[in-house]
DNA sequence: CTGAAAGCGCTTACAG
DNA sequence: CTGAAAGCGCTTACAG
């Protein structure tokens, strides 16, 4: 059985496919009211489907965005593309995700595939990448925003960002505020933006009170594993610390499990402390003092940007968030 | 600037856009070696990027497949969708993700959304969904697997299924070997033929034995938040339990959670078993016992097989994966 | 060795 | 009120 189209219809209700489109898309067009109710009718009853790909081929839209990020099992990320995936919804718009494992080919790939798709924009939730990739989009004229990713000249781009320096400060100081003096932190990779600015805010708090010291850092990769792990090589180190801040919730988790397990009372023989308010985060025994990120608004607005940008053609833009400090049991 | 395209390249270099197209595509043809060459350096230069919406229309393929899902924020959906996503992109195929929240009519939408978008096929990894569903697939002949999705005719399907029951049974005995004998019971939302299955688990191995009692049965909706809320029902309820079986791991973390903050040692006071085995319940204190599902597995199966059928139109088969006991410290 | 032509299923000026 | 025709950018028989 083929598939109903166009013609089908048009030849059924006896009319052309001109016709039949312009009905069926809701055109403003002088059709008798008759006509109109045939071809719905005859659309219906053969089941009709339109084919999107080419009406995309014509119209050059295909109604659909993509995201590059870093891998959508890590809880940051599903929720970030949840809250896009909503917005791009409720706008008609579908959504590809494409997991880069923040590797620099992937992502380069990934854009050349979603180009050739014809997505309609991007939105990136990564913090790495060449300039390489931005020229492709440049060149092939998709707009896109950037979540968190920090350029050079970030005017020239689309982007939401979350001002990670501050939510650092904002944490060291709450710290600082409960009597702890050795803070170790435990930055993300470092090759991503985002990780150098949560470093950064650390190193200033600290470096202000004259309390810095390089032995304090740790570099771990935002993932639990890497939580995990880091903690056990700090509790190795004999560095001696009173408080832990790490780079994000995924390694704080990790890092509490540690503790925990190795007889550790939290807050009161350590203090634990991260970054983002990943859902999970408010599930643990105990609740995770963190620096919220508005995660599913910064989503939401990323997505709007971008649809905004497709749609006007607006100029450019950033939108920038101010996390906040969530006070629950681990300080 | 104007993307390029084949006519572009065919100019360039003075043969027909047919050639063209041809040596790009790596068919057997002859072709000599200079313009072969000429062709790949033109399409180099020019930045070519192939209109694959374009290439669809003419080969009815997209190398694209629909996951149907409830919830991508889910860690055990996250979880099964990258492994899907990593097989199919071994592929060369890749993905849209659709979250139905596990309502029926978000999930017909989809269906039809997916199917004008010509995708090559659909895994549906939502327990729910109307025969009707299934009937525009088969009307539209788009290839589909299901999984643990439980069907009347299960063999007229492609399916990839985790043995629930026995899963269950499983975790049962060994509360019972344990010595626990008031073993309540959380099931997910009863529309899911999953919850069905694993409830059944549970009322069988208590039947059996002459313990089985309806106060022991509780609602749940598989999300963290239910597991929190009805645990704080089940102790105030009053009704006397040793142990805990959650239909699965989200909601027995919320559980864990509850318990830990009202006192409760674990697995002193209570035992608590979960089901899913989802990467965060080895990152918890007390890691959470539970029976493990192949997640990464099971996903991958269902891709390999969709994929088997978009391409070669194998008859149906059904996979049945074993849950696994996962002894760890909430027992 | 290579090209002309038809076709995939739509949309969109244009014409009457 | 409605239709004929061109075009979107590819692929694929077919022809020579």
């Amino acid at each position: 059985m083929r598939k109903t189209t166009l013609k089908d219809i048009a030849e059924a209700v006896g009319v052309s496919k001109a016709t039949v489109s312009m009905v069926l898309n809701n055109k403003e067009i002088n059709v008798s009211e008759s006509t109109r109710e045939k071809i719905f009718n005859s659309a219906k009853e053969l089941n009709y489907i339109p084919n999107s790909v080419a009406r995309s081929l014509s119209t050059k839209k295909t109604e659909t965005i993509g995201i590059i990020l870093p891998d959508i099992e890590n809880p940051f990320f599903s929720e970030i593309a949840r809250a896009i995936e909503d917005v791009a919804n409720k706008f008609n718009y579908n959504v590809i995700f494409c997991n880069t494992d923040n590797k620099n080919d992937k992502e380069e790939q990934y854009i050349k595939l979603l180009i050739s798709k014809l997505v309609d924009g991007m939105i990136f939730l990564t913090g790495v990448g060449k300039e390489e990739s931005i020229n492709i989009l440049k060149n092939n004229n998709v707009p896109f925003v950037l979540v968190d990713r920090y350029m050079e000249n970030v005017e020239e781009f689309n982007g939401v960002y979350c001002l990670n320096e501050e939510g650092v400060e904002q944490g060291v100081d709450y710290l600082l505020q409960n009597g702890k003096k050795r803070i170790a932190f435990v930055t993300g990779p470092m090759e991503l933006s985002v990780s150098k600015k949560r470093l950064d805010g650390y190193k200033k708090s600290m470096t202000k009170r004259n309390i810095y010291k390089d032995e304090l850092i740790f570099e771990g990769d935002f993932t639990t594993e890497g939580g995990i792990k880091v903690t056990q090589s700090i509790l190795k180190s004999k560095v001696s610390v009173d408080a832990i801040f790490y780079g994000n919730d995924a390694m704080a988790l990790g890092g509490m499990k540690v503790l925990l397990r190795k007889g550790y009372n939290i807050p009161e023989d350590i203090s634990i402390i991260g970054f983002d308010n990943i859902r999970i985060s408010s599930f643990v025994q105990p609740e995770l003092t963190t620096i919220g990120q508005p995660i599913y608004h910064m989503g939401k607005e990323a997505c709007k940007l971008l649809i905004n940008t497709i749609e006007h053609k607006d100029e450019k833009k950033q939108i920038y968030f101010k996390p906040e400090l969530i006070i629950r049991d681990t300080v």
